[in-house]
RNA sequence: GGCCCCAUCGUAUAGUGGUUUAGUACACGUGGUUCUCAGCCACGUAACACCAGUUCAAAUCUGGUUGGGGCCA
């Protein structure tokens, strides 16, 4: 009952996730995590993480590991399991095998679960009969009714059997925090199979038994959940446990609108950290996605996010992902970055695209790409990859000053400054021209700049002595995108860029001007 | 097919019977800002799925239709 929720008392709530460790961490399941942990923070209660890991087939071995890496990465940790507190463990499922069979047995004592012979070519066909004539697909009931006797004599044949649960035909509503009341009729439903044997619970019997066992107040989960929900309350009052509360979350979508899935491209967490996008963002658009505050400000952090959440705010609808929102967050989060900090997040970047070169200390410690960055133990120094120049802290500082606010994703900065680390240029000459500017202009332009440029003292070299005396030159001509453009281009040798002013004073006296000797020499 | 859930601009959403010529953000378009790109600023395009009903008054309440989605070991 909500009028129950907002009553409870602070470290009254206990919510979990419970992923399956089937593969990586998604942006589905991280979302969940997020709603869970920031209902958590804002009841000042528990957050659970336990790991579905009874579906042996389907596991992947590095599926936990990178479950917990990056909900860590994003900001979401949990207060117990699996490794951590203890006190209503074991966390994974693979080791509470003792406990599920504990509550089979009970409730095959009682009579309201049994054992079932049906094969699974004839349950099939069955099920192929009832949807083509229009009936619900529940299983008939046929080993329903067995004696003791006959269920013992197959049992000790070795007949292949599954255990059923006994649902009782009658209505089930719950109050969900987000939808309101849910009603369904359960004798539509058939009995459901529980487990496949003593020691192998099935989904829906295995979270009630965990659910119960680790105290868990609120279940907050996908509207996929929702049909499974009756399932469950029926199964926890057969065992005489208490309801939790529910609140469905709506689904994410792809641009089709069903739920977001592999096939939609990349929904994996570590996928988006690969390509550039921060956790902030991440954080900020996955909240969004389902939720808002009610008023106008767009921005939150994950300490405001626990600050104003609640449930009540929470959508009904199914959400799409927009990822071109995704990547304003993120470019706005990249702004708002120190150039300190947002430097070291884009030197794995450099690296990996061959632009600079870490120099370790110790050779041997080296195995992997390093994430690592200025003022790590193991990196003494960085160099240009080409030249083995040695390069400073400073030197990339101010390249990524320069291209902070042009960046929506932290991958991109190496295409946008590669210029920077290579000793030649290799573009079209057809790039020098602006406009409909004749060779002879360019030439006339390039020349101006040489002769201009190398007069200035290496110590005047900066951004605002070459601005202000190239602008003046500029000026003078028809357009100043006659003087500026070439310039330009032949510093980076691309279409699209930072200022002319402040590439040029990054570059050097020096490398300049043998840049627009090599613009000059293009042009015959 | 059965059951369940959902329905405001392209997208995320505000809106809980009158204050609404339906607001905001992203995206998109136009203009401005030292050549380009980005950023920033300004302006603009753009939605209550439909049909009944309740009411003086409905995006907001009720019923239905349509559409979409989820689940069915």
């Amino acid at each position: 009952m909500i009028e129950d929720f907002k009553f409870i008392k602070p470290g009254e709530v206990r919510v979990r996730i419970a992923p399956a460790p089937t593969g990586l961490l998604h942006i589905g399941t991280a979302r969940t995590a997020l709603f869970n942990y920031l209902f958590a923070k804002k009841n000042q209660g528990s957050f659970i993480l336990r790991i579905e890991d009874t579906d042996i087939e389907r596991i992947d071995p590095r599926a936990e590991k990178d479950i917990m890496e990056n909900l860590k990465w994003l900001g979401i940790e949990w207060t117990e399991g699996p490794d951590i507190g203890g006190e209503y463990g074991p966390y994974r499922q693979s080791q509470r095998l003792e406990i599920y069979a504990k509550y089979l047995e009970k409730l095959l004592a009682e009579d309201k679960a049994y054992y079932c012979f049906c094969s699974e070519e004839e349950l099939e066909a069955e099920k192929q009969y009832k949807m083509s004539i229009g009936e619900p697909p529940r299983y008939s009931g046929k080993c329903a009714q067995l004696s003791k006797e006959e269920v013992q004599k197959r049992l000790a044949e070795g007949q292949p059997s599954i255990i059923r649960f006994r649902v009782p035909a009658k209505k089930v509503e719950f109050e969900d925090l987000i939808r309101g009341k849910i009603e369904f009729d359960a004798s539509l439903i058939g009995d459901i199979v529980i487990a496949k044997d003593l020691a192998t619970p099935l989904y829906n019997f295995a979270v009630v038994i965990d659910d119960f066992e680790m105290k868990i107040s609120h279940v907050i989960r996908g509207e996929d959940h929702i049909s499974n929900t009756p399932k469950q309350i029926l199964i926890q009052e057969a065992l005489g446990f208490p309801r939790p509360i529910y609140a469905h979350l709506p689904l994410i979508l792809g641009p089709d609108r069903t739920k977001l899935s592999k096939r939609h491209g990349a929904i994996a967490i570590s996928e988006y950290k690969k390509r550039g996008y921060l956790p902030e963002a991440l954080v900020n658009f996955m909240a969004f996605l389902g939720w808002n505050p009610g008023t106008e400000r767009e921005i939150y952090s994950m300490a405001s996010l626990i600050k104003e959440f609640s449930l009540e705010r929470v959508q009904k609808g199914g959400a799409i992902f927009n990822i071109k929102r995704l990547d304003f967050l993120n470019g706005f989060y990249i702004r708002q970055k120190s150039i300190e900090k947002l430097t070291e997040l884009c030197l794995p970047y450099l690296i990996e695209a061959g632009l600079i070169e870490p120099v370790f200390k110790e050779e041997s410690k080296v195995s992997e790409l390093p994430t690592a960055f200025f003022g790590t133990e193991i990196v003494q120094k960085y160099e240009i990859a080409e030249t083995k120049e040695e390069i400073s802290l400073e030197f990339l500082r101010k390249i990524i000053s320069i291209y902070q606010e042009r960046l929506k994703k932290l991958s991109e900065i190496s295409e946008l400054t590669d210029f920077f680390f290579k000793d030649k240029l290799d573009y079209d000459k057809e790039l020098l021209r602006w406009k409909e500017m004749t060779d002879e202009e360019i030439r006339s332009s390039l020349d101006k700049l040489e002769k201009i440029l190398s007069r200035i003292k290496t110590e005047d070299w900066t951004k605002e002595n070459l601005e202000n005396i190239l602008m003046p030159e500029a000026e003078k001509m028809a357009d100043r995108g006659m003087l500026l453009w070439p310039l330009r281009a032949a510093l980076t040798g691309k279409e699209a860029s930072a200022g002319p002013f402040e590439i040029a004073e990054i570059l050097g006296k020096e490398k300049t001007i043998k840049r627009i000797k090599e613009a000059r020499g293009l042009i015959k």
